[in-house]
DNA sequence: GACTCTTTTATGTATATACATAATAATTGG
DNA sequence: CCAATTATTATGTATATACATAAAAGAGTC
């Protein structure tokens, strides 16, 4: 066969990072290119797709295809599954369940999965260790609407992260990441200092038609965020 | 014309997240498919292959396509730029350059970077402003080989973060966030307490002949990371 | 000039066809 | 039965062709 999609997405590449296409300068269009480099246009199309999704060019209708010029590259990360993350360090994943109860949610949590005040929901507080060490605290709120299964599934045996993986429906959500002091109840269970500096994530996932859960999750000191361009 | 890859790619989606093709479950093959909804198997390869790169799906030769088990979905992060987070807040950048000084780098920063020891390093440290309010401060070692016209360039003029942007091949890094105390200088310049819980943005960018800078960028405290599923 | 309408053009997509490739399944020889 | 070989099959890719669509550029009007 001729050339692959992947020839042209490296040569394209190599032209870019060595600045033969200069940031913000119009590139030959597909047409061209595709006799130029000998090959059909719908290969340069998948090549010159790819690169864009990548965030190295920036493509336009009629307008042609320019190399960006902030290269808004997107980093990825894989979405924390705490299993998984603490057995890629090659430790031993187990968990531990705190309480769980279902009860009135606070209004600032209902206000955030945009229930209306005054909603029950389950409430699960539990820890993550990794080599039995204390590594995350969780504490979660699920919607019994949209699971309700959650209030006699056995969370001392599977850790909610991973029951709610298997048995929530799961569209869309967000993650936020900060950094804060570490409070009372946070440091006590991770075994850390009051006031000690530790990443939090909060997260709410929503399922097709209804809220699922929001979750903020405590991670141990030391915890670091890798992302991989 | 037919059905577009977008409508194929919704009613997988709509499918999965009903749970009609359950978790680990094999999907039917592309060629039944596109029998079934009336479309060009291409029309269902790119349905589906978009699916697969959203984490939906995975697919592999002969064996089939099934629905991920666990679905390790990839949230998506702009790497930050910094004029474009502060400016999509609505607010006005600006910066401060505070030193540069050509010297040697320190033994862990050479490490990181790939350098031998002993080498020189273009060392610049700044500060981010939002609204004339420190957003964050910046402490950055740039190769004098991969970049160098770093040392006569108007860094009181153009932030660092701009003119490496506009001025440095670039290919590949890696990030890292954590939390940390903020430490008496980082403290000094961002106007906050000593020790008070802030996030620190490690980052290292290679270009494809030679390592090009390392950076530590520290935010003001609140700082918040979000991401987008 | 400011406005609308039309034309042009580069990318975006759908299709049929052909072949490539990886991995499973079946077959064969010992 | 086991290992090596071959056949099968679902996905992956390349190609030509045709048409769709967004957006810029140009033409015409006031």
């Amino acid at each position: 066969m001729g050339l692959s999609w992947q020839d042209i997405h490296a040569d394209a590449l190599r032209r870019i990072q060595s600045r033969e296409w200069q940031p913000g300068a119009l590139i030959p269009n597909e047409e061209e290119l595709a006799k130029d480099l000998g090959c059909a246009r719908a290969t340069v199309n998948r090549a010159l797709r790819a690169l864009a999704e990548e965030g190295w060019l920036e493509r336009r209708r009629k307008a042609g295809t320019r190399v960006a010029l902030s290269p808004k590259r997107r980093a990825q990360m894989a979405i924390p599954v705490i299993r998984q993350e603490i057995e890629a360090l090659g430790k031993t994943f187990s968990h531990r369940l705190i309480d769980r109860v279902t009860t009135l949610m606070p209004a600032f949590q209902s206000d955030a999965l945009g229930l209306p005040a005054g909603t029950s929901a389950h409430h699960v507080r539990s820890l993550y260790l990794a080599d039995n060490l204390a590594f995350a605290y969780e504490d979660r709120w699920v919607n019994l609407i949209a699971v309700p299964g959650i209030e006699t599934c056995p969370l001392d045996q599977i850790s909610p992260n991973e029951w709610l993986v298997q048995n929530a429906p799961f569209s869309r959500g967000t993650l936020e990441y900060s950094a804060v002091a570490a409070t009372d109840e946070e440091a006590r269970h991770l075994g850390c200092t009051l006031g000690v500096p530790v990443m939090v994530l909060e997260r709410q996932t929503f399922g097709p038609d209804a809220p699922v859960t929001a979750m903020r999750l405590t991670f141990a000191p030391g915890h670091h965020l890798k992302l991989v361009i």
